[in-house]
DNA sequence: CCGTTAGTGAAGTACAAACTTCATCAAAAG
DNA sequence: CTTTTGATGAAGTTTGTACTTCACTAACGG
């Protein structure tokens, strides 16, 4: 149906869960250091059942890593889902980019 | 407030206005070539009113640039934006980088 | 063993936003 | 001039989702 290439789902996952504003102050919390869901959940102000879902969505996106450490979950920033942010927007400015070269191309012939 | 560096408001509009499904097709559309809000409508599927809507959350993120031609309204991806979201990925891994280096300065001594 | 603490699943609520319809306007076509 | 077409503003609907409460489980501390 699309002739044109569609973004990868990898890429929807990392969009969908950094338009919002909470997993984008949870990941600016994890830059700093590693976090428990609890010690994530208290500056933010929502509960623990909360930030757990946001975790699970980030979780989904490549974004973050997290482990259980006792009755506690640990949650660390995944560098991978950053390089693929990176690359798609490498990308995506190429593709404009090629398609700008070309029209100057066109308009330069005769 | 927050100790932590936030998110530039800039990078906040870009990621809001690429959390949506249609916004993302409409920017893929674009970059093959720009069109007007009715050819970007037809293939979606939506009016011309809720086309108008992203249109604007688009260009309120700096991702597209769009123009009255006659009564048309010709839209263009503006590539700056997409520079901004890589310029954003970039840092927030080198940020990340950075912090994993440090941690393993510090397991290193001694 | 008992009480507390961190987390999780299920289910419901509330609010944001995506989308529609309708009315209007300006440009193009006839 | 009249009709049609592309677009837009206002206003209402509807859907998605962020968040809550409640019940429950598992780990730690006394």
């Amino acid at each position: 149906m699309t002739l044109h290439p569609h973004f990868p789902p990898q890429i929807e996952g990392i969009f969908a869960a950094l338009g919002d504003r909470t997993r984008r102050r949870i990941l600016a919390a994890l830059i700093d250091k590693d976090q428990t869901v609890k010690e994530l959940a208290a500056p933010i102000g929502v509960t623990l059942t909360a930030l757990g879902q946001h975790i699970k969505c980030l979780e989904a996106a490549d974004l973050v890593i997290s482990r259980k450490v006792g009755r506690a979950r640990v949650c660390s920033i995944n560098p991978a889902g950053m390089q693929g942010l990176e690359d798609f927007a490498r990308l995506q400015r190429s593709l404009w980019t090629s398609r700008f070269a070309a029209l100057h191309r066109l308009l330069d012939q005769d």
